[in-house]
DNA sequence: CCACATATGTGAGGTAACGCACTTAAGTCT
DNA sequence: AGACTTAAGTGCGTTACCTCACATATGTGG
């Protein structure tokens, strides 16, 4: 729909110098993650990108670094919907691991930045051994699981400044940096809400000095009022998210 | 909250006199059926049981013959919401099997019926060893995957009367029988809508003859009819059940 | 600098669902 | 039979969000 090519600073804002690295594959031993190096690549990711489309056959499955990954749902040819966010926490692909060739939602890149590939072949043989990437991606899909679930709840129930307030703390955790490229036409569709009612959102948000934006650029100015503004599924999400990872 | 004592009839009304087996089982080469057998002990499953609380220790996984789990999440503890729905398909538990000890949904029999029964340690043990059950599990969870992510697509965009027909569609394919005990009450929180809501949805069914009801009691009369009044959903929902079971 | 595209703000009218307070109906218990 | 409990229907004011139709910014490219 709108794959815009997009602005190339996507390093701008970032938290702090340090790489980010992906936070699941970073649990591995060393010797098995150095079986595994030859098979990764380490690969640029814009935002607007799309991985695959639901009923595509995935090609590559992808370890965020510093980017983020969206799975997005679509609703009778107009509305979209977030199911369910990765970041470095993450993999996006996980069907492939699952032995399943196509995922029913769209992964659409929602950051900017690295991540790393592997291609689905790989990743099978992976998931025919036993070890510490299998049990990894065996917890962290109970994780998903439960994001998407929270998410469920979420989406149904709470006001869209809280399901906003929520949504930036969450891009923030996995972006690293304060600040990120975002219209509220693309918000929109990730909340599942009409472009006004982002734009009342954020308004809410913005007049309490939480956040700062213009035209696509949006800034974190509070972090504990954020917190404090969305609603208890971003702190259950995030508890689930890290422990997972021990 | 009312886990009340209820009517021992689960059988009344059963389509056929086919005994309904868990397909997710089913799939299993005979060898490894004969292997598992004698880890599996059949249990009764009562409307109202619960099976798991959110983050209690999972002592038993169930794989529903023709009964059927419901996985809830709690919001602020006055509203529910069915995240996704466990029967003959599938298996309640999947936790386990990803190496987690617990679960932040609750697990809720929805309809009466029996189910197969293995101790979390026994399926642990298989969770480590390659084969039929390990493969159709992963393929279920992809499968469950996308209902809990459709559902909360659904959730957020469709009318309680959509939505109520989608959901009498998947109770009556997993549980067989035409006719099942469920007061509006329940349903309210299966849908996350309020008692009055459900009321008002199923009083638009009845009047178009899709449904009866009185006093805990429904009874589906045209199916066509319930499909023609749900949303897109079911379909979706149901052919990914299907398929992944080959 | 000016046209133009894109991003955002706003207001009016509509609606599905909520919250609340009831009533009515259908079983159950003694 | 009568009291009681539980299930379900109804009406009304409220609300968050939607739909639609604009107005107003803020960039960008010729």
């Amino acid at each position: 729909m709108h794959t815009r090519s997009l602005q190339n600073d996507s390093l701008k804002g970032r938290a702090n110098g340090a790489p980010a690295v992906n936070r699941l594959l970073d649990t591995l031993p060393k010797k098995e993650y150095a079986r595994l190096l030859p098979k990764l690549k380490s690969v640029n990711l814009v935002l607007g990108e799309v991985l695959y489309e639901p009923g595509d056959l995935i090609r590559y499955v992808y370890f965020p670094n510093d980017s983020i990954v969206s799975l997005i749902s679509e609703v009778s040819g107009t509305s979209w919907l977030e199911v369910g966010m990765v970041g470095n926490e993450g993999v996006a692909g996980l069907a492939v691991f699952m032995g399943v060739s196509s995922s029913p939602t769209r992964a659409l890149v929602q950051g900017s930045g690295t991540a790393m590939r592997m291609s689905s072949a790989a990743v099978r043989t992976e998931a025919n051994r036993l070890g510490g990437l299998h049990d990894i991606l065996h917890r962290y899909s109970h994780s998903l699981l439960a994001q998407v679930s929270q998410s469920s709840v979420c989406n149904r129930f709470h006001l869209v400044d809280a399901r906003l307030a929520r949504w930036l703390l969450m891009t923030n955790d996995r972006l690293g940096a304060g600040e990120f490229p975002l219209t509220q036409e693309f918000l929109s569709n990730m909340l599942g809400v009409r472009r006004e009612g982002v734009s009342k959102a954020a308004s809410i948000l913005q007049a309490g000095k939480l956040i700062r934006y213009s035209r696509g650029l949006i800034t974190i100015l509070n972090r504990r009022g954020l917190e404090a503004k969305s609603c208890r599924c971003y702190r259950i999400i995030k508890a689930e998210a890290d422990t997972y990872l021990n």
